[in-house]
DNA sequence: TATGAATGAGGATTCATTCAT
DNA sequence: AATGAATGAATCCTCATTCAT
């Protein structure tokens, strides 16, 4: 009985995790409302107050579980491997990540635009700390002429960007390719946009 | 005397679109309230009324002007002159502008994300234009071997997301960099990036 | 001089009585705008304000002048004439009242449904007292067998009932003929009617 | 358990027809307020909310309500019955029920007054039906010399206008007659006006 | 666990009226 | 005599949350 309870209760939480997904990702905290996510989950109002107490913390659930899987590519990272591999990897794992799930790079995007009133912690603790151990890494390959010259930071920081702009700015993307033309592999880009970038022979940037 | 009418006028439209420019970046359209935007301008919610008869207008004519803006540095491309240093202008003027207006880049970012309800049409129109008009040129660069071989679009879109992401996600690169870090230069990273990208020598991506 | 401001203020005036006659007939008192009535007057509001203080007084205005135009008919019974055509000859009065003045009959009807907040006393006083006149005198008639005994307040309510009648529910009498059937005369059915009713022989309705 | 709350639903919804009835039969849609509706239905405005979402539908469901008792009395016709007892038996049901609901019949008039904006199809539609079917029957009592000629339309307009001008200017006939009059049958009068209108000698009108 | 009922605190907008010129 | 500017008081409606069962 009791199992069968906690069944009932992780599906459901698991479907107001989705739905408030699926809705704040699209209007933001305060736009959204709790009747938009208790019709996409299938529920009443009072029963998803009762297994979330409120609103914010179903958005409050949302990003600490997004947080987690949101910094994962970047972990994956090995200071002892190819640096020219491993850069690209790391893009193609969050290229991948925001192809996957786009919904969640906008909840991430919206909460930052907002001024990351949940997450502003954890982007100056844990997500600083582990780009800076990065960006050691990559200066240390930069210092021993196995890439070409950057600043990490700011490689870093196009990585991010431009994975993400596929889902954030998706409807975009779509408007400007239009609805017919068959869709250019971004992955073969960002490849050969780093490739290029890391190992350009120092006379070509001269 | 209709001139004092004329620039109280003019006044308080600027006052109310400068300051539902700072709520809606930040909120998104449904996460504004008229009551923020009135005390951000100062005015009475009533008398902000009385200006911009509904949110919706408000909202609506800060997009109208804004996607003229916005637009602008695309046009600037000459298709007549040196491609490096055209595409690397391009970049910079996007850069600069989304370092003078972070807050419209915003605006604009909280649009698309919310699926583009007001200027999905001007996306599907005069943006696609004009940005197919430019992978055209680019196309006919990489034909005449001037520039290593790009998917036009795909690197439109990264230029998009690299100089946006500094406005857009400025808390999180706040975050990241700390305090006190000297910010090193995005317009040096973006151009050296674009060189290397567009001159690499072939055997470098091969 | 002031006889050309004086004329400004007579036109304004008979315009924002017209205006607020449209307007209030129309929608009721609590359900009428000053922005309607100003516009509908080519006036702006606080030009409207200038001549009445007030919406209500506007309102008040109309009904005044209203009242008098109202109860006239009534005043031309002769207690000396012949009494059916005397009555027929109220009841035609009355008729063409309603026919030209409309909105008048829709906004005395209005008041009334209302409970005639402003016009209650009129009601209780200068009109009770000739309509208890016109009783009086259509019981001497009766009395002296001139017409057929008849409830002189029933008989004065139908007059009243069914000349408003064409005015007041003119957009039910509408839809009901339907707009190309040709009108059969209202005022040949209401002279028969009474003629029926006040002269038939005793034992038709025996 | 089902029963209870379906029981409280029905009391709410009945006491906030209720109370829209009273409220909008005074006042007319537009000057009616949310607020006096849901003090008089003895509810909270969000509560009243809660059972019918907006005011407009509050009056729609009354005016739906409404439309079919009003009509219902004239159905009761028979073509193949008396046709003065039928005529008589007609304006009797409609006065009965212009008393007995006085104000659905004041908010029937104001809609109509205000053009009815609701009802003008079902008046256009449903309405000019059943009153056309209805004249013809009479056109034919009158060519069969069973009642005296008469334009049928005008006959069931006045049988409309007197039967509800005691219940929509109640007012001004409570007014005319004095608090203290005992009320002289308006029954009486339909009666006796009809059989004489249906019945008078040929030779009395002309 | 689940839901119908209820509400206080907003939130967008309207509107009669006032103010300044 | 006229009008642009301004506002307090509604007015309709939304929404997160609570209550009762």
């Amino acid at each position: 009985m009791t199992k069968t309870e906690t069944r009932i209760q992780k599906k459901n939480q698991a479907a107001i995790l989705a739905a408030g997904l699926k809705v704040f990702s699209q209007y933001g905290f305060r736009g959204s409302t709790l009747d938009q996510i208790a019709k996409e989950a299938g529920l009443s109002k009072p029963n998803l107050i009762y297994y979330f107490a409120s609103k914010d913390l179903i958005y409050k659930a949302l990003l600490d579980r997004l947080l987690e899987n949101w910094m994962e590519p970047i972990y994956q990272i090995d200071a002892t491997g190819d640096p020219v591999e491993e850069l690209i990897g790391y893009a193609r794992r969050k290229l991948t990540m925001s192809q996957n799930y786009p919904a969640e790079s906008r909840l991430f995007a919206n909460e930052i635009i907002q001024g990351a009133p949940q997450i502003g912690d954890a982007l100056r603790g844990e997500l600083r700390r582990v780009v800076k151990k990065t960006a050691s890494t990559i200066d240390a390959w930069v210092a021993a002429g196995r890439i070409q010259p950057v600043n990490p930071y700011h490689l870093i920081f196009s990585i991010w960007s431009i994975t993400q702009h596929y889902a954030d700015f998706d409807v975009q993307v779509k408007a400007v390719m239009g609805p017919e033309d068959p869709f250019p592999s971004a992955q073969d880009y960002l490849e050969n946009m780093l490739r290029r970038m890391l190992t350009a022979s120092p006379g070509a940037s001269g």
